[in-house]
RNA sequence: GCCCCUGUGGCGGAAUGGUAGACGCGCUCGACUCAAAAUCGAGUUCUGCAAGGAGUGUCGGUUCGAGUCCGACCAGGGGCACCA
């Protein structure tokens, strides 16, 4: 053996045994426990990035020391292969989309090969294969047979350089996430998933997410937005013909006798009685609606509204007149689309009614208040003790709400009830480059679905990007098509669905693909739930309540067996780097600077470079690393190792090039610990002790995903092996070593495995056990503390008792100085620990 | 505005209420070498010659004992945002 271990020879060797053996395939019919772990899926843009590599590098060690336990582990890859980019790309380049993003597809799993990650290759989708999108489209129609699909016309997001809808999930400061461009209002006739239907569910369910970071959890509530209150109705006085009375809901129903005006959504239906006769109301309707929905320009926006003819009656007393007024704050798609404001106690009703000038009345008292103090220059929105408020006087904000609910159902005009800040999932998109949506407009039969023996809906090949829009829609060939229910001619749909249904169960697909239908339930339940799903954060709402929803929409048509499709969530840090500025602001890359004492210059120019912060590494700022040569200069197992060092997975990490050096290094110093082996006889208790205390670390620190920590420990391992003295027992230890390293350097310790002379291979060796009596040491380090500070520490033999303890600690010189004479007032005594002496 | 998270050496970060700074990076000194790389050894929170003293964002509290628990504040980051 070679004094240093050369990864490029080795890396390869064992990539093409692992596949040649057909190792990493899961077996569906295998007996032992299984597990399901899954990282996200990429979107095949080129080349595999650092962010990549760290997500599925921690993945990886999960499934490899699952494997080493014992379990069946399904661990597969796929592409999440529609999307924008690829339109881009056709556009820029004149390619074809699919052509292009197979050609990424190709590169990338090379590259991901190259990183000897152990993967079920045989499992590999993409969902723009229309052996994927096929089953997809099947899907829709079932849920479409179940109601959980319609279509409606409505108002959308419309971004107007990519030229097609957003979901509101999609909408990011009111600009679209991909083109970063204000977001327009657009009426459009859409296809919708159900998710409210589920919203409830969905809520609930987050309690049993025992794995799932409490921030993805809370993120995910606070999207659903639960309210509870009451609707209840104002009878309107001289309403136009057909409406006479204007619905709303609230939270506070305890301050109903603060209302001092009605305000309508300018899409409210009194709001456009009103318009009809009333050019003025239609004007400022008008004026609404041109409105951007930019955070800036909501937060800078004034509240204003229009006063209609309209009076409501208050429902408590009907001598009590409410203005109505149609507001540009006011939702159209939340509740009712109309609201009561009461001033004195929200902040946007107090802004409203000192701009009309209408009463601002004390509904609420806090603390010393008093019911005849007026609301100062702010509204008071806590809770409090009803005032002013006739019969609810005295009572607490809780009881006054109830007491309110209570009457208004009592009289009919209003019920308890419940809200959701979630919308309707809209998945209708106008572009090429996704799963045509299975359904044919006919003239005389509406909209139909396509037969299920005509699925699936395949993309045309022959499409052109010349000009901006959706190629589908002129593509005259393929829109034309002959009503499956009255044979007359008719038109494709030329929507596609949104990218995020085809992310919503790729994971069922993986774990189950038969050809002939999207899954086979029974053997889709034996993998699933995804024992542990490893991403970004970014993707903490979007995709992850996409897929819950959907994994719940299946048990609810009575596909799935399955409530929860991921078990345990993590999400893991980004990578980041830091970023270079030169002179004239433009942006460069880390090897084009280099460092000159403290400061940084443009290798090229010399000139000097302003070093910016660590930030996520992107091709904007040109602060990437590409993982090709640094995989090709220090081999797999040390970008690898890196990845996983240092930072806490769930952290950011910082790319370093001495951080994958130190990795580098560590991987040759475990060739040099096998080389070492020596033969020889002897045992060494200590040394054994910490192999175990290692082996306890490394499997909790794994089975937390702690890695950074599992990684110290090994570092520690490896110094403690060093320093001891040839025995069979060191000889033990090197072996333990290589087995608890494998999960995260695979290759050097299939290596150091055969060099060790052991039969098979390492991903097929047992996970080294240990006897937790053995992790108790004879001698234990006590801490001798006066007064709570640390004086002397004294090794004694575990389990000394107390007097014992206290005796030796007294005797000690350091203790005697500090006391100074004087007298303990007391000795806490912790045995195996500490010594705490109170002078 | 509301909700949440995080503040520990030069840096990344460890610490069931019980020896703060494990482990890594960097740095210093030494060994090996003609020299370098690689490797090995010693050291590395601050202050002090030392004994000692101070020290986990700030201020207070609980406790024999607080990085850890409680309260207030400061700073940074994230999510939601005219949500009735």
């Amino acid at each position: 053996m070679d004094g240093r271990f050369d990864p490029t020879q080795a890396d390869r060797r064992w990539q093409e045994r692992w596949e040649d053996e057909r190792c990493f395939e899961a077996d569906s019919s295998s007996d032992k426990p299984k597990t399901y772990i899954l990282e996200m899926f990429p979107y095949p843009s080129g080349r595999i990035h650092m962010g990549h590599v760290r997500n599925y590098t921690m993945g990886d060690v999960i499934a490899r020391f699952r494997r080493m336990q014992g379990h069946e582990v399904l661990h597969p890859m796929g592409w999440d292969a529609f999307g924008m980019p690829a339109e881009n790309a056709a556009m820029e380049r004149k390619v074809h989309p699919g052509s292009w993003t197979w050609a990424n597809i190709g590169a990338m799993r090379d590259q991901l090969k190259r990183i000897g990650f152990a993967l079920d290759w045989s499992r590999e989708l993409a969902t723009c294969d229309p052996a994927y999108y096929g089953h997809e489209q099947a899907l829709f129609l079932d849920l479409f047979d179940a109601g959980l699909v319609y279509r409606k016309e409505s108002e959308v997001n419309w971004d107007p350089v990519d030229m097609t809808v957003l979901a509101n999930e999609q909408v990011i400061d009111g600009k679209g996430w991909r083109s970063g461009v204000p977001v327009e209002r657009k009426k459009l006739s859409q296809w919708f998933l159900k998710i409210t239907q589920f919203a409830d569910e969905l809520l609930e369910g987050l309690g049993s997410l025992e794995r799932w970071p409490d921030k993805v959890r809370l993120m995910q509530e606070n999207w659903i937005g639960k309210s509870r209150g009451l609707h209840f109705r104002f009878a309107l006085v001289d309403g136009p013909a057909g409406i006479d009375e204007v619905e709303v809901f609230t939270t506070r129903s305890d301050t109903i006798f603060g209302a001092s005006f009605l305000a309508l959504s300018a899409s409210h239906p009194l709001a456009l009685a009103a318009a009809e006769h009333d050019p003025d109301a239609a004007a400022f309707i008008l004026e609404c609606n041109a409105g951007g929905t930019s955070a800036a320009e909501v937060e800078t926006l004034e509240k204003k509204g229009f006063k209609t003819k309209f009076e409501a009656k208050h429902p408590f007393n009907s001598n009590l007149r409410l203005p109505v007024y149609i507001a540009n704050f006011v939702l159209a798609n939340y509740g009712t689309g109309a609201l009561f404001g009461v001033p004195g106690h929200d902040q946007r009703d107090y802004e409203f009614a000192t701009r009309y000038h209408l009463s601002i009345k004390r509904v609420v008292a806090q603390g010393r208040d008093v019911a005849s103090e007026p609301i100062g220059t702010e509204a008071e929105g806590g809770p409090g003790i009803a005032v002013n408020s006739d019969f609810l006087d005295g009572l607490e904000t809780r009881d006054a709400a109830a007491e309110v609910i209570r009457r208004a159902e009592e009289a009919g005009w209003g019920r308890a009830s419940t809200i959701y800040r979630l919308r309707d999932w809209g998945v209708s998109r106008q572009r090429y480059w996704g799963t045509p949506i299975p359904f044919i407009h006919c003239d005389s039969c509406g909209v139909v679905p396509v037969p299920r023996d005509q699925l699936p809906v395949i993309l045309p090949e022959d499409v052109s990007f010349e000009i901006p829009g959706n190629p589908l829609d002129r593509h005259a060939a393929w829109k034309s098509v002959n009503c499956p229910t009255c044979g007359a001619a008719a038109r494709r749909e030329t929507d596609t669905l949104d990218t995020f249904v085809d992310s919503s169960w790729y994971f069922i697909r993986f774990a189950s693909q038969p050809s002939d239908r999207p899954f086979d339930r029974f053997e889709a339940e034996a993998w699933l739930p995804v024992a542990q799903y490893i991403g970004g954060v970014e993707h903490a709402i979007l995709h992850l309540l996409y897929a819950r929803f959907w994994t719940r929409a299946l048990q609810h048509i009575g596909q799935l067996g399955i409530a929860e499709p991921f078990a345990g969530l993590f999400t893991q840090g980004m990578v980041t780097h830091e970023t270079y500025k030169a002179g004239d602001g433009s942006w460069l890359s880390p090897g084009e600077v280099r460092r000159d004492g403290d400061d940084w210059v443009h290798i090229e120019s010399g000139h000097p470079v302003a070093s910016g912060r660590v930030e996520k590494m992107s091709k904007s700022k040109r602060n990437t690393i590409d993982p090709e040569p640094i995989l090709a200069k220090h081999g797999a197992d040390a970008v690898r190792w890196f990845m996983l060092s240092d930072s806490p997975p769930e952290r950011d990490l910082e790319w370093s090039e001495s951080g994958i050096e130190g990795a580098a290094r560590f991987v040759q110093r475990v060739w040099r610990l096998v080389a070492s082996v020596s033969g020889e006889p002897g045992d060494d208790k200590d040394l054994e002790r910490k192999g175990y205390a290692t082996i306890a670390g490394v499997t909790a620190a794994i089975e937390g995903l702690q890695f950074n920590k599992a990684i110290a420990l090994l570092y520690e391992f490896a110094s403690a092996i060093e320093k001891a003295p040839a025995s069979a027992a060191r000889d033990g230890a090197v072996r333990t070593l290589v087995l608890l390293v494998a999960p995260m350097a695979p290759h050097i310790a299939e290596e150091c495995w055969d060099f060790l002379g052991e039969t098979g291979m390492i991903i097929d060796a047992p996970w080294p056990g240990f006897d937790p009596a053995m992790l108790v040491a004879d001698e234990v380090t006590i801490a001798i503390q006066v007064n709570g500070k640390l004086r002397e520490t004294l090794t004694v033999a575990r389990g000394l008792d107390r007097a014992a303890l206290e005796a030796q600690a007294l005797a000690l010189e350091k203790v005697q100085r500090q006391l100074d004479g004087g007298t303990p007032r007391k000795i806490i005594v912790v045995p195996d620990r500490l010594v705490n002496i109170v002078a």
